[in-house]
DNA sequence: ATAAAAACATGACGCGCGTCATATACTTAT
DNA sequence: ATAAGTATATGACGCGCGTCATGTTTTTAT
């Protein structure tokens, strides 16, 4: 119980808009962090100025847990606010002691990497091997599941998302997912647009992203 | 040091020869394992039967450290030697019970973990940018500094390596790689095949990798 | 040493998708 | 409300690379 005020007493919470960055890729990592409220990506950027969303961070979600954190150098990617977010923080050494007291809380970290460890190895694997309509097929399998709510017309996604986000999301361009979309559209897979995407069947984009 | 004798107490070790698998896909997750020597590789497959190749594990390095040893469910991809290896393993309980005593080993595989996770990711990102010949270069660049051994001609790699294995790697077919790596051969930038792998300009490979 | 099998090599062809251009619809700001 | 900016849409074109076919070299097995 002391351990536990101990350590909330070293969180503190920053609040960050839309086009601001939370850290870019090179800064030095002195932190860890959590989301409390909003969505955050993941990104890395090429020399050519091309973007790749690795992943989409949600309430809960841990970043910075990770070895950019421990071994001193600098962040691998960027975090990016979707929206206005709330982020929990924490020094480098406040986290290290929390660890070091706390075997559960450490189990925990654990597990949360090997979670997303596996993601990112399935991330691997679908860009690796299946074509963009498949990949998108994926993509919206995993938002509906992860961050959609129920609709009357299927099920609604929560986040607001342009075609170029979703574009750098499974690796393609905005004009490819454009393309896809209006496809899908076309099948009665999905209907709406940006905060309005609802996807109305989930069984066969399912079976299109494992053909 | 007592602790230590319990944790080498419960250690197994077991060889395995090419062509067998340590496990396979969507078999039940037992233990945690460590490769002792040789190498071993990650594999997952679509329904095509078509492989993809996630990662290289080297002595030292851990697996089933992760989600699937954790929360029960199945292997998400198979485990193969390359050649003839040695892995230890231990059972999942005195796995978590070994990380529950000791903080230091815990903190170990956090960081272990995040590793591997900046990889994987790191991984995906060339995956969903950059073409197979930049993918190819990036590999040679990975497997020189990680698995090669200084020789006259340049770097060495230790592990032999078939065209298909690379093509696995990074995510292409075997010929585009016979293509790729006959062209690396008369710009000099590598010689030799299969095990006598030699990288002669790994300044002009990594060039080419992060252009 | 010889046969069989596996790996390497090279050409032909076509599709997926990246790129560029241009037009329309939707948002945001004043 | 109007203008400016941003997102969506659609066509044309070409390159990268996957696929298939065929031949040569290297490795493995007996």
């Amino acid at each position: 119980m002391q351990d536990r005020q101990r350590v909330l007493h070293e969180l503190t919470e920053t609040r960050y808009g839309k086009g601001e960055f939370i850290f870019r890729e090179g800064d030095p990592t002195e932190y860890f962090h959590i989301v409390k409220e909003g969505t955050v990506k993941c990104v890395k950027s090429n020399p050519n100025g091309k973007e790749c969303t690795l992943k989409m961070l949600m309430p809960g979600d841990l970043f910075c847990c990770d070895a950019a954190a421990f071994n001193g150098t600098s962040h691998p990617g960027s975090a990016q606010p979707m929206g206005d977010v709330s982020i929990l923080r924490m020094s480098k050494k406040a986290y290290f002691d929390m660890l070091r007291r706390s075997p559960d809380a450490a189990l925990e970290v654990i597990k949360y990497l090997g979670n997303r460890l596996n993601e990112a190895q399935e991330k691997a694997k679908i860009l690796a091997m299946d074509r963009a309509d498949q990949r998108l097929a994926a993509l919206l399998v995993d938002l509906a599941t992860r961050s959609g709510c129920q609709d009357p017309q299927g099920i609604k996604l929560t986040m607001r998302l342009t075609r170029q986000d979703m574009a750098n999301m499974v690796g393609t361009t905005t004009e490819t997912v454009i393309r896809i979309m209006s496809r899908f559209k076309r099948d009665h897979l999905v209907t709406g647009m940006a905060n309005r995407l609802v996807i109305r069947n989930i069984e066969r984009l399912k079976a299109l992203a494992s053909t």
